[in-house]
Parts: structure tokens; sequence; C-alpha cells
DNA sequence: CATAGAAATGCTCGATTTGAGCATTTCTTG
DNA sequence: CAAGAAATGCTCAAATCGAGCATTTCTATG
């Protein structure tokens, strides 16, 4: 297309650098009651696993089609739900810091599958999330990261300027509420982002930060910038399961309601108060009764339900609202 | 990048195509209590207007910062509040179909700014949504572009087969909601795509849409997908302004409860009930007092206030929460 | 200069929605 | 058969929401 500018354009426009490369990488979620889970894939030993990602191609006629397209082919995984998640494209995303290499962009997509079956592709593999970004798993109380992060995180703080500092420890306020005692689930994107900038992973010292000496949060790495993307993933699909079934989208055809429950608890990382879930989901007509039962709770049995897909024609914003933490 | 798939990759692959070819567009919105505004550009006179786009230049570090850069350089105005919208890379975008052009890319951001005041660019100017979305303006009532566009959409409806009509029913139900009376304000983009599938925007017609009968739906055209894109952005808007307060990025620095209030409803395009509104803004401490008053309201004078920078650190989802219409 | 008109503001009230728990029912297991 | 574990049913108070009445305080007008 023609730009817009391209009469002013041409008059400040550089020689364009490399053309830029570009990828799709795909964050294929799965999740069981107790775990939620990413396929990860690790092409050369020596470095830690990535995202799933592959070349654009220009067959397909939309780029989602594309996704589904590679993603099918190489893992025989059927994705359910897709979305566009966000373009990366920061130059710092290239592997080698050249300064003249151009933009190396990554489509991000989110998917989320029913089956957490074994991946086709080689050195593919089901990974816990909170392997990543264990701080995000509120399920069992406190997370142990948190008590690196802290103390980290106020460190850096206090090594600014006066403006600086405060600044900081009001974003550290805001995204991790260590004073306030308030946990927001979806901020998962802006607390990775801090401790990136706070130098506290690795990816940050490979990137070329700093901070030496500061204390490394506890969490796996993921090559390049793949734990930023999956962060991004989290953040959104914890958002979207509030107003939008899409949970059903990782849950078999029938289940239980705790079930439901914990699996919204993986999710979210955090643990809801079983009635009011059950209100909630049964008031929201979310559910129909399948007409059987399981025993295998430990418990009384269970009601086996199954998503009502009515919904989406009824209500505007269905979906798994949830309390605050705290 | 290495793909993580490239061993696979180049059994499977096809010798590329055209390089696909990518730029950067921007909605740049501005607002007064009156009227929701888009920065438009037209480079040729015989085509509709569309949004400012240029190409993506590898010296910025980040593709944020070289839209920033560009749209300054260009148009003059500072962009306050910036995110990424969505990219779009459908190949039906590409201004002629030719089955072997690559991939046309854009990386759409949404930006919003104060000050309304004419842009520097020659042939840009504000242009108020509604010329283009007039259906989705709903202040006054029903908005008549509905009376062409609900007998228009079930008739497509009823022309097609059994299980297609009721599918196409339940989609024409659940974005426009003319059974139920429910409208969710922010399925912006889900109404634009259901009218183009419809054939009743030109944009279809242009593209190849069979339809050539079907009546057209009032509101103007935009250059190649850019009214699709403006109504990425207006969805996005408009849901972000119920939990977020970036209706702040686009109020003068002091301004009364009730420019607040219309500014809210022109953006959301519903009337909202004047004193639950203030009792919402300020129970939820969105603004302090300036200590002045203004005379120029034609009624009793009002308080001007200002937004209250603390909420961004306390409440976790401070925002404009809407009523649902009707 | 009294009055009508237009907003700004203050308050009330019932209907819902939320957050927490208590109480029962109905399985499995030792 | 008793203990333990869940599933389910219900209650209750607090907080929020949706509507509307009543007052206050300006400006514009005859």
């Amino acid at each position: 297309m023609a730009s817009s500018f391209s009469a002013r354009r041409s008059k400040t426009s550089i020689e364009p650098h490399a053309a830029p490369t570009i990828d799709l990488s795909a964050v294929i979620m799965a999740a069981t009651p107790d775990e939620p889970r990413v396929l990860t894939v690790r092409s050369d030993p020596q470095q830690p696993e990535g995202l799933p990602s592959g070349p654009l191609q220009s067959q397909h006629r939309t780029l989602e089609m594309g996704l589904r397209s590679w993603v099918t082919e190489q893992t025989q995984l059927t994705l359910g739900y897709v979305e566009q998640l966000y373009t990366f494209g920061d130059r710092d995303r290239a592997e080698a810091h050249d300064p003249n290499a151009g933009h190396a962009l990554s489509i991000a997509y989110l998917a989320l599958v029913q089956e957490a079956r074994p991946a086709g592709l080689a050195h593919a593999a089901w990974q816990n999330w909170y392997d990543y970004l264990p701080w995000e798993d509120w399920r069992d109380g406190r997370p142990k990261a948190l008590d690196v992060i802290e103390p980290a995180l106020k460190a850096w703080a206090r090594a600014g300027g006066k403006p600086l500092r405060q600044f900081r420890e009001e974003r550290i306020e805001l995204t991790f509420g260590f004073e306030a005692r308030t946990w927001t689930d979806e901020r998962v994107l802006e607390r990775y982002e801090l401790l990136y900038e706070a130098g506290l992973v690795p990816e940050a010292l490979r990137d070329g930060a700093t901070a030496a000496k500061a204390r490394i949060a506890p969490g796996k790495p993921m090559a390049l910038d793949h734990r930023r993307i999956l962060a991004t993933a989290i953040g959104r699909l914890r958002g979207k399961i509030k107003y939008r079934p899409v949970i059903f989208e990782l849950m078999p055809a029938a289940f239980t309601l705790l079930d439901l429950q914990r699996t919204v608890e993986a999710l979210s990382g955090i643990r809801l108060h079983k009635q009011n879930f059950r209100r909630l989901v049964e008031m929201q007509g979310l559910v129909e009764e399948t007409g059987e039962v399981t025993t295998k709770t430990g418990g009384r049995p269970a009601r086996l339900v199954r998503f009502r897909r009515e919904v989406l024609l009824e209500r505007p914003a269905p979906g798994v609202r949830l309390p605050r933490l705290r």
C-alpha cells in the first residue's frame, strides 16, 4: 500500500537496513485441574527451551490460518480457541545485538487445546507455567519466590535517586502489592517486565543489564524473549476467563464443578470459595447436567456437567468472575 | 532467530513469495464532550481517506518508539497513551488481489491525544468516529442506520440454507441484539465484520463480495481495511475505559463532571445516569477538586476537577464502569 | 427584577451481587 | 461401622447498582 505520508517520508526516511524477519509464535496452552501447561520446544540442547515458532508463509490467506496450519502440521494438535496476542518487535530481541540487524518481528498467538497428550514434535513438551513464573502461583499461599523477589526489588528501588526511587517503589507496589496485600492476577506481564528491568531475570543479564550482582528470581528462563511472550499470554488468558467462557476450551467434554474450579484456580493462580464459585457458574447458566455422576472424587459422588453452548448467545459477557485475593 | 521447527520446516516450506511489506498505522483519537474523533489523511483525492500510516524503520529500538517518532514528526501531535492494537495481515488487504502478492502487514496502534488542534499534516483532518460507523452511536436513541441494517442483515440470514441461516441469525443477534434489545458497546469489530461478510459495506464489494444487490449500510468507507482497524480501536477503547482510567488521556487538565460524563458517553455511544455516574467517579476517587468553578455551563456553576493520578497506585482496576444499555 | 430554564448536587430506596460460613448429604476407606 | 472427604443446600450481612425525587444556584428574558 502507498504510505499516506509518502510525500514527507521520502525526505526523512533512512535507507532501510536489513529487511525485518517475521515469524509466528504460539503459546499453546492446556490445563488439568492441577496444572496449567504450555507447549515448549528445545531446538538447541545448550539453550533454554522456547515457544514453538515458525515462518510466516504467504500462501495462507490469513495469519491465523497460517498459524493453525503449521501448528497442526508440526504437532498434530488441533487448536481450539486462537487469538492474536501481540507483535513483538523490539530490536533487543535479536539474538546478537548487532546494531545493524533489522527488526526481528514475531507475531505471537495464544491457542488453547483440550488434550494435553504428548505433542508429536521431537523435543516438544508440556511444561507447567509456574516453572517459568513461580511467583504467579498463589494457590498454596504466598509463593516462596517472593521471599527473594521482594527484598531484591526493594533494594533496586533504593539504588535510585530520590525521584527515581519513589517511581520504582510505586511501580513495585502497583504490580506486586507487597504492602497493601493486593494481588492482581492479570498483571503478569507488568511483573515480568519489572523483574526484567530490575535485572532479576537471567534474560536481562543476557541482554546486557548492569546489575550483575543482583539476586536472580527463581524460575526457569526461556529462549529469547519467550518468557515475556508467555507472561503476555498468561495475563491475557487470566483476564479473558473473567468475561468470556474460554475456560471450557481447556476442559474435557464432561467434568465436575470442582474440576472446573480447580482449573480456573490453576490458571488464575488463586484459590476460590467453593460454594460461591458454584453459585456463580450455575446462575450464569454456564453448564448443564450430563445426567451422569462420577464417584472418583474421594467423597460424595459429583455430578458431571458440560458446557452450555447456548450461553454464547445469551449474556453479553459470560465468564468466570473472580474475587480479589485477600 | 532460528526457527524452532527448522528441521521440519525445510521439508515443507514453500519458497517465499514476495517479502511481506510492513507498516505501522495509527488510530489517533481525541474527544470533546460531544464528539469522539479520529485523525484521517487523504493521499489520493479520488480515494476515501484512511488512517495515517508509515513505514517500519529499523533505527528505532522499539516499535512503539518508531510509531511515536513518525507521528510526532508528521503531525506535530504529542501522543499520550499508546497501545498496540493488532497486526493485520490477511492477504485480502493487499490493494490488488494479486495471488502472488505477499502479505501486507500492518501493525496498528491506538493513540490518545488531548488536544484536537488541527494536525500539521496536509490533508489530515479530525473526523467524527460515527461518520464511519453511524450505527455505533446510541446517544440519541436507536441509530437510524439500523433501519437499513436490520432488514438487510435479516435478509442475508434468510438467504442461507437451514443451518447457515440459524448460524447467521444467532450471530446477528449476538452482535446487534435486535430481539433482546441488548447492545454491547464493545462489540464494534464484530459488528463491522458481520456487515462486511454480509456485503453491506462498500469495502466488501470492492473486495469482491457477491451480493451486489444488497443494500449498503450508512457510513463513510475508508481506504483499504482502515475502517476495520478503526472498529478494532473503538472496541478496544470502549472496553478499556471500564477498567483503566484512560479517559483522562483525552480530557483537558481541568473539567467538570458533566464534561467527563459526556466524553465517556461520546466514546461508548450510550447515555449514562448522571447522578450514578458522579457517585461512581467520586467514590472511586478518580478526580480531585481544583478549587475553581466554571459558570459556562448554562446552569448552576460546576466545580472544576482534575484527574487524581494517585488512583493509578491504589485500585487494581480503576475505570469508568458502565451500565448495560436498556 | 421576578421568573423560567438548565445544570449541579445531595439523598433515598429497593434490587442485586458478593463474600463468608454453617449445616447436611452421600460416598469411600480402614 | 466410624472417620474422612467432597458435594450440595442455604443463610446473612455488606457492598454495589439502577432509578428517581428534591434542592440549590446560576443565566437568560420579558
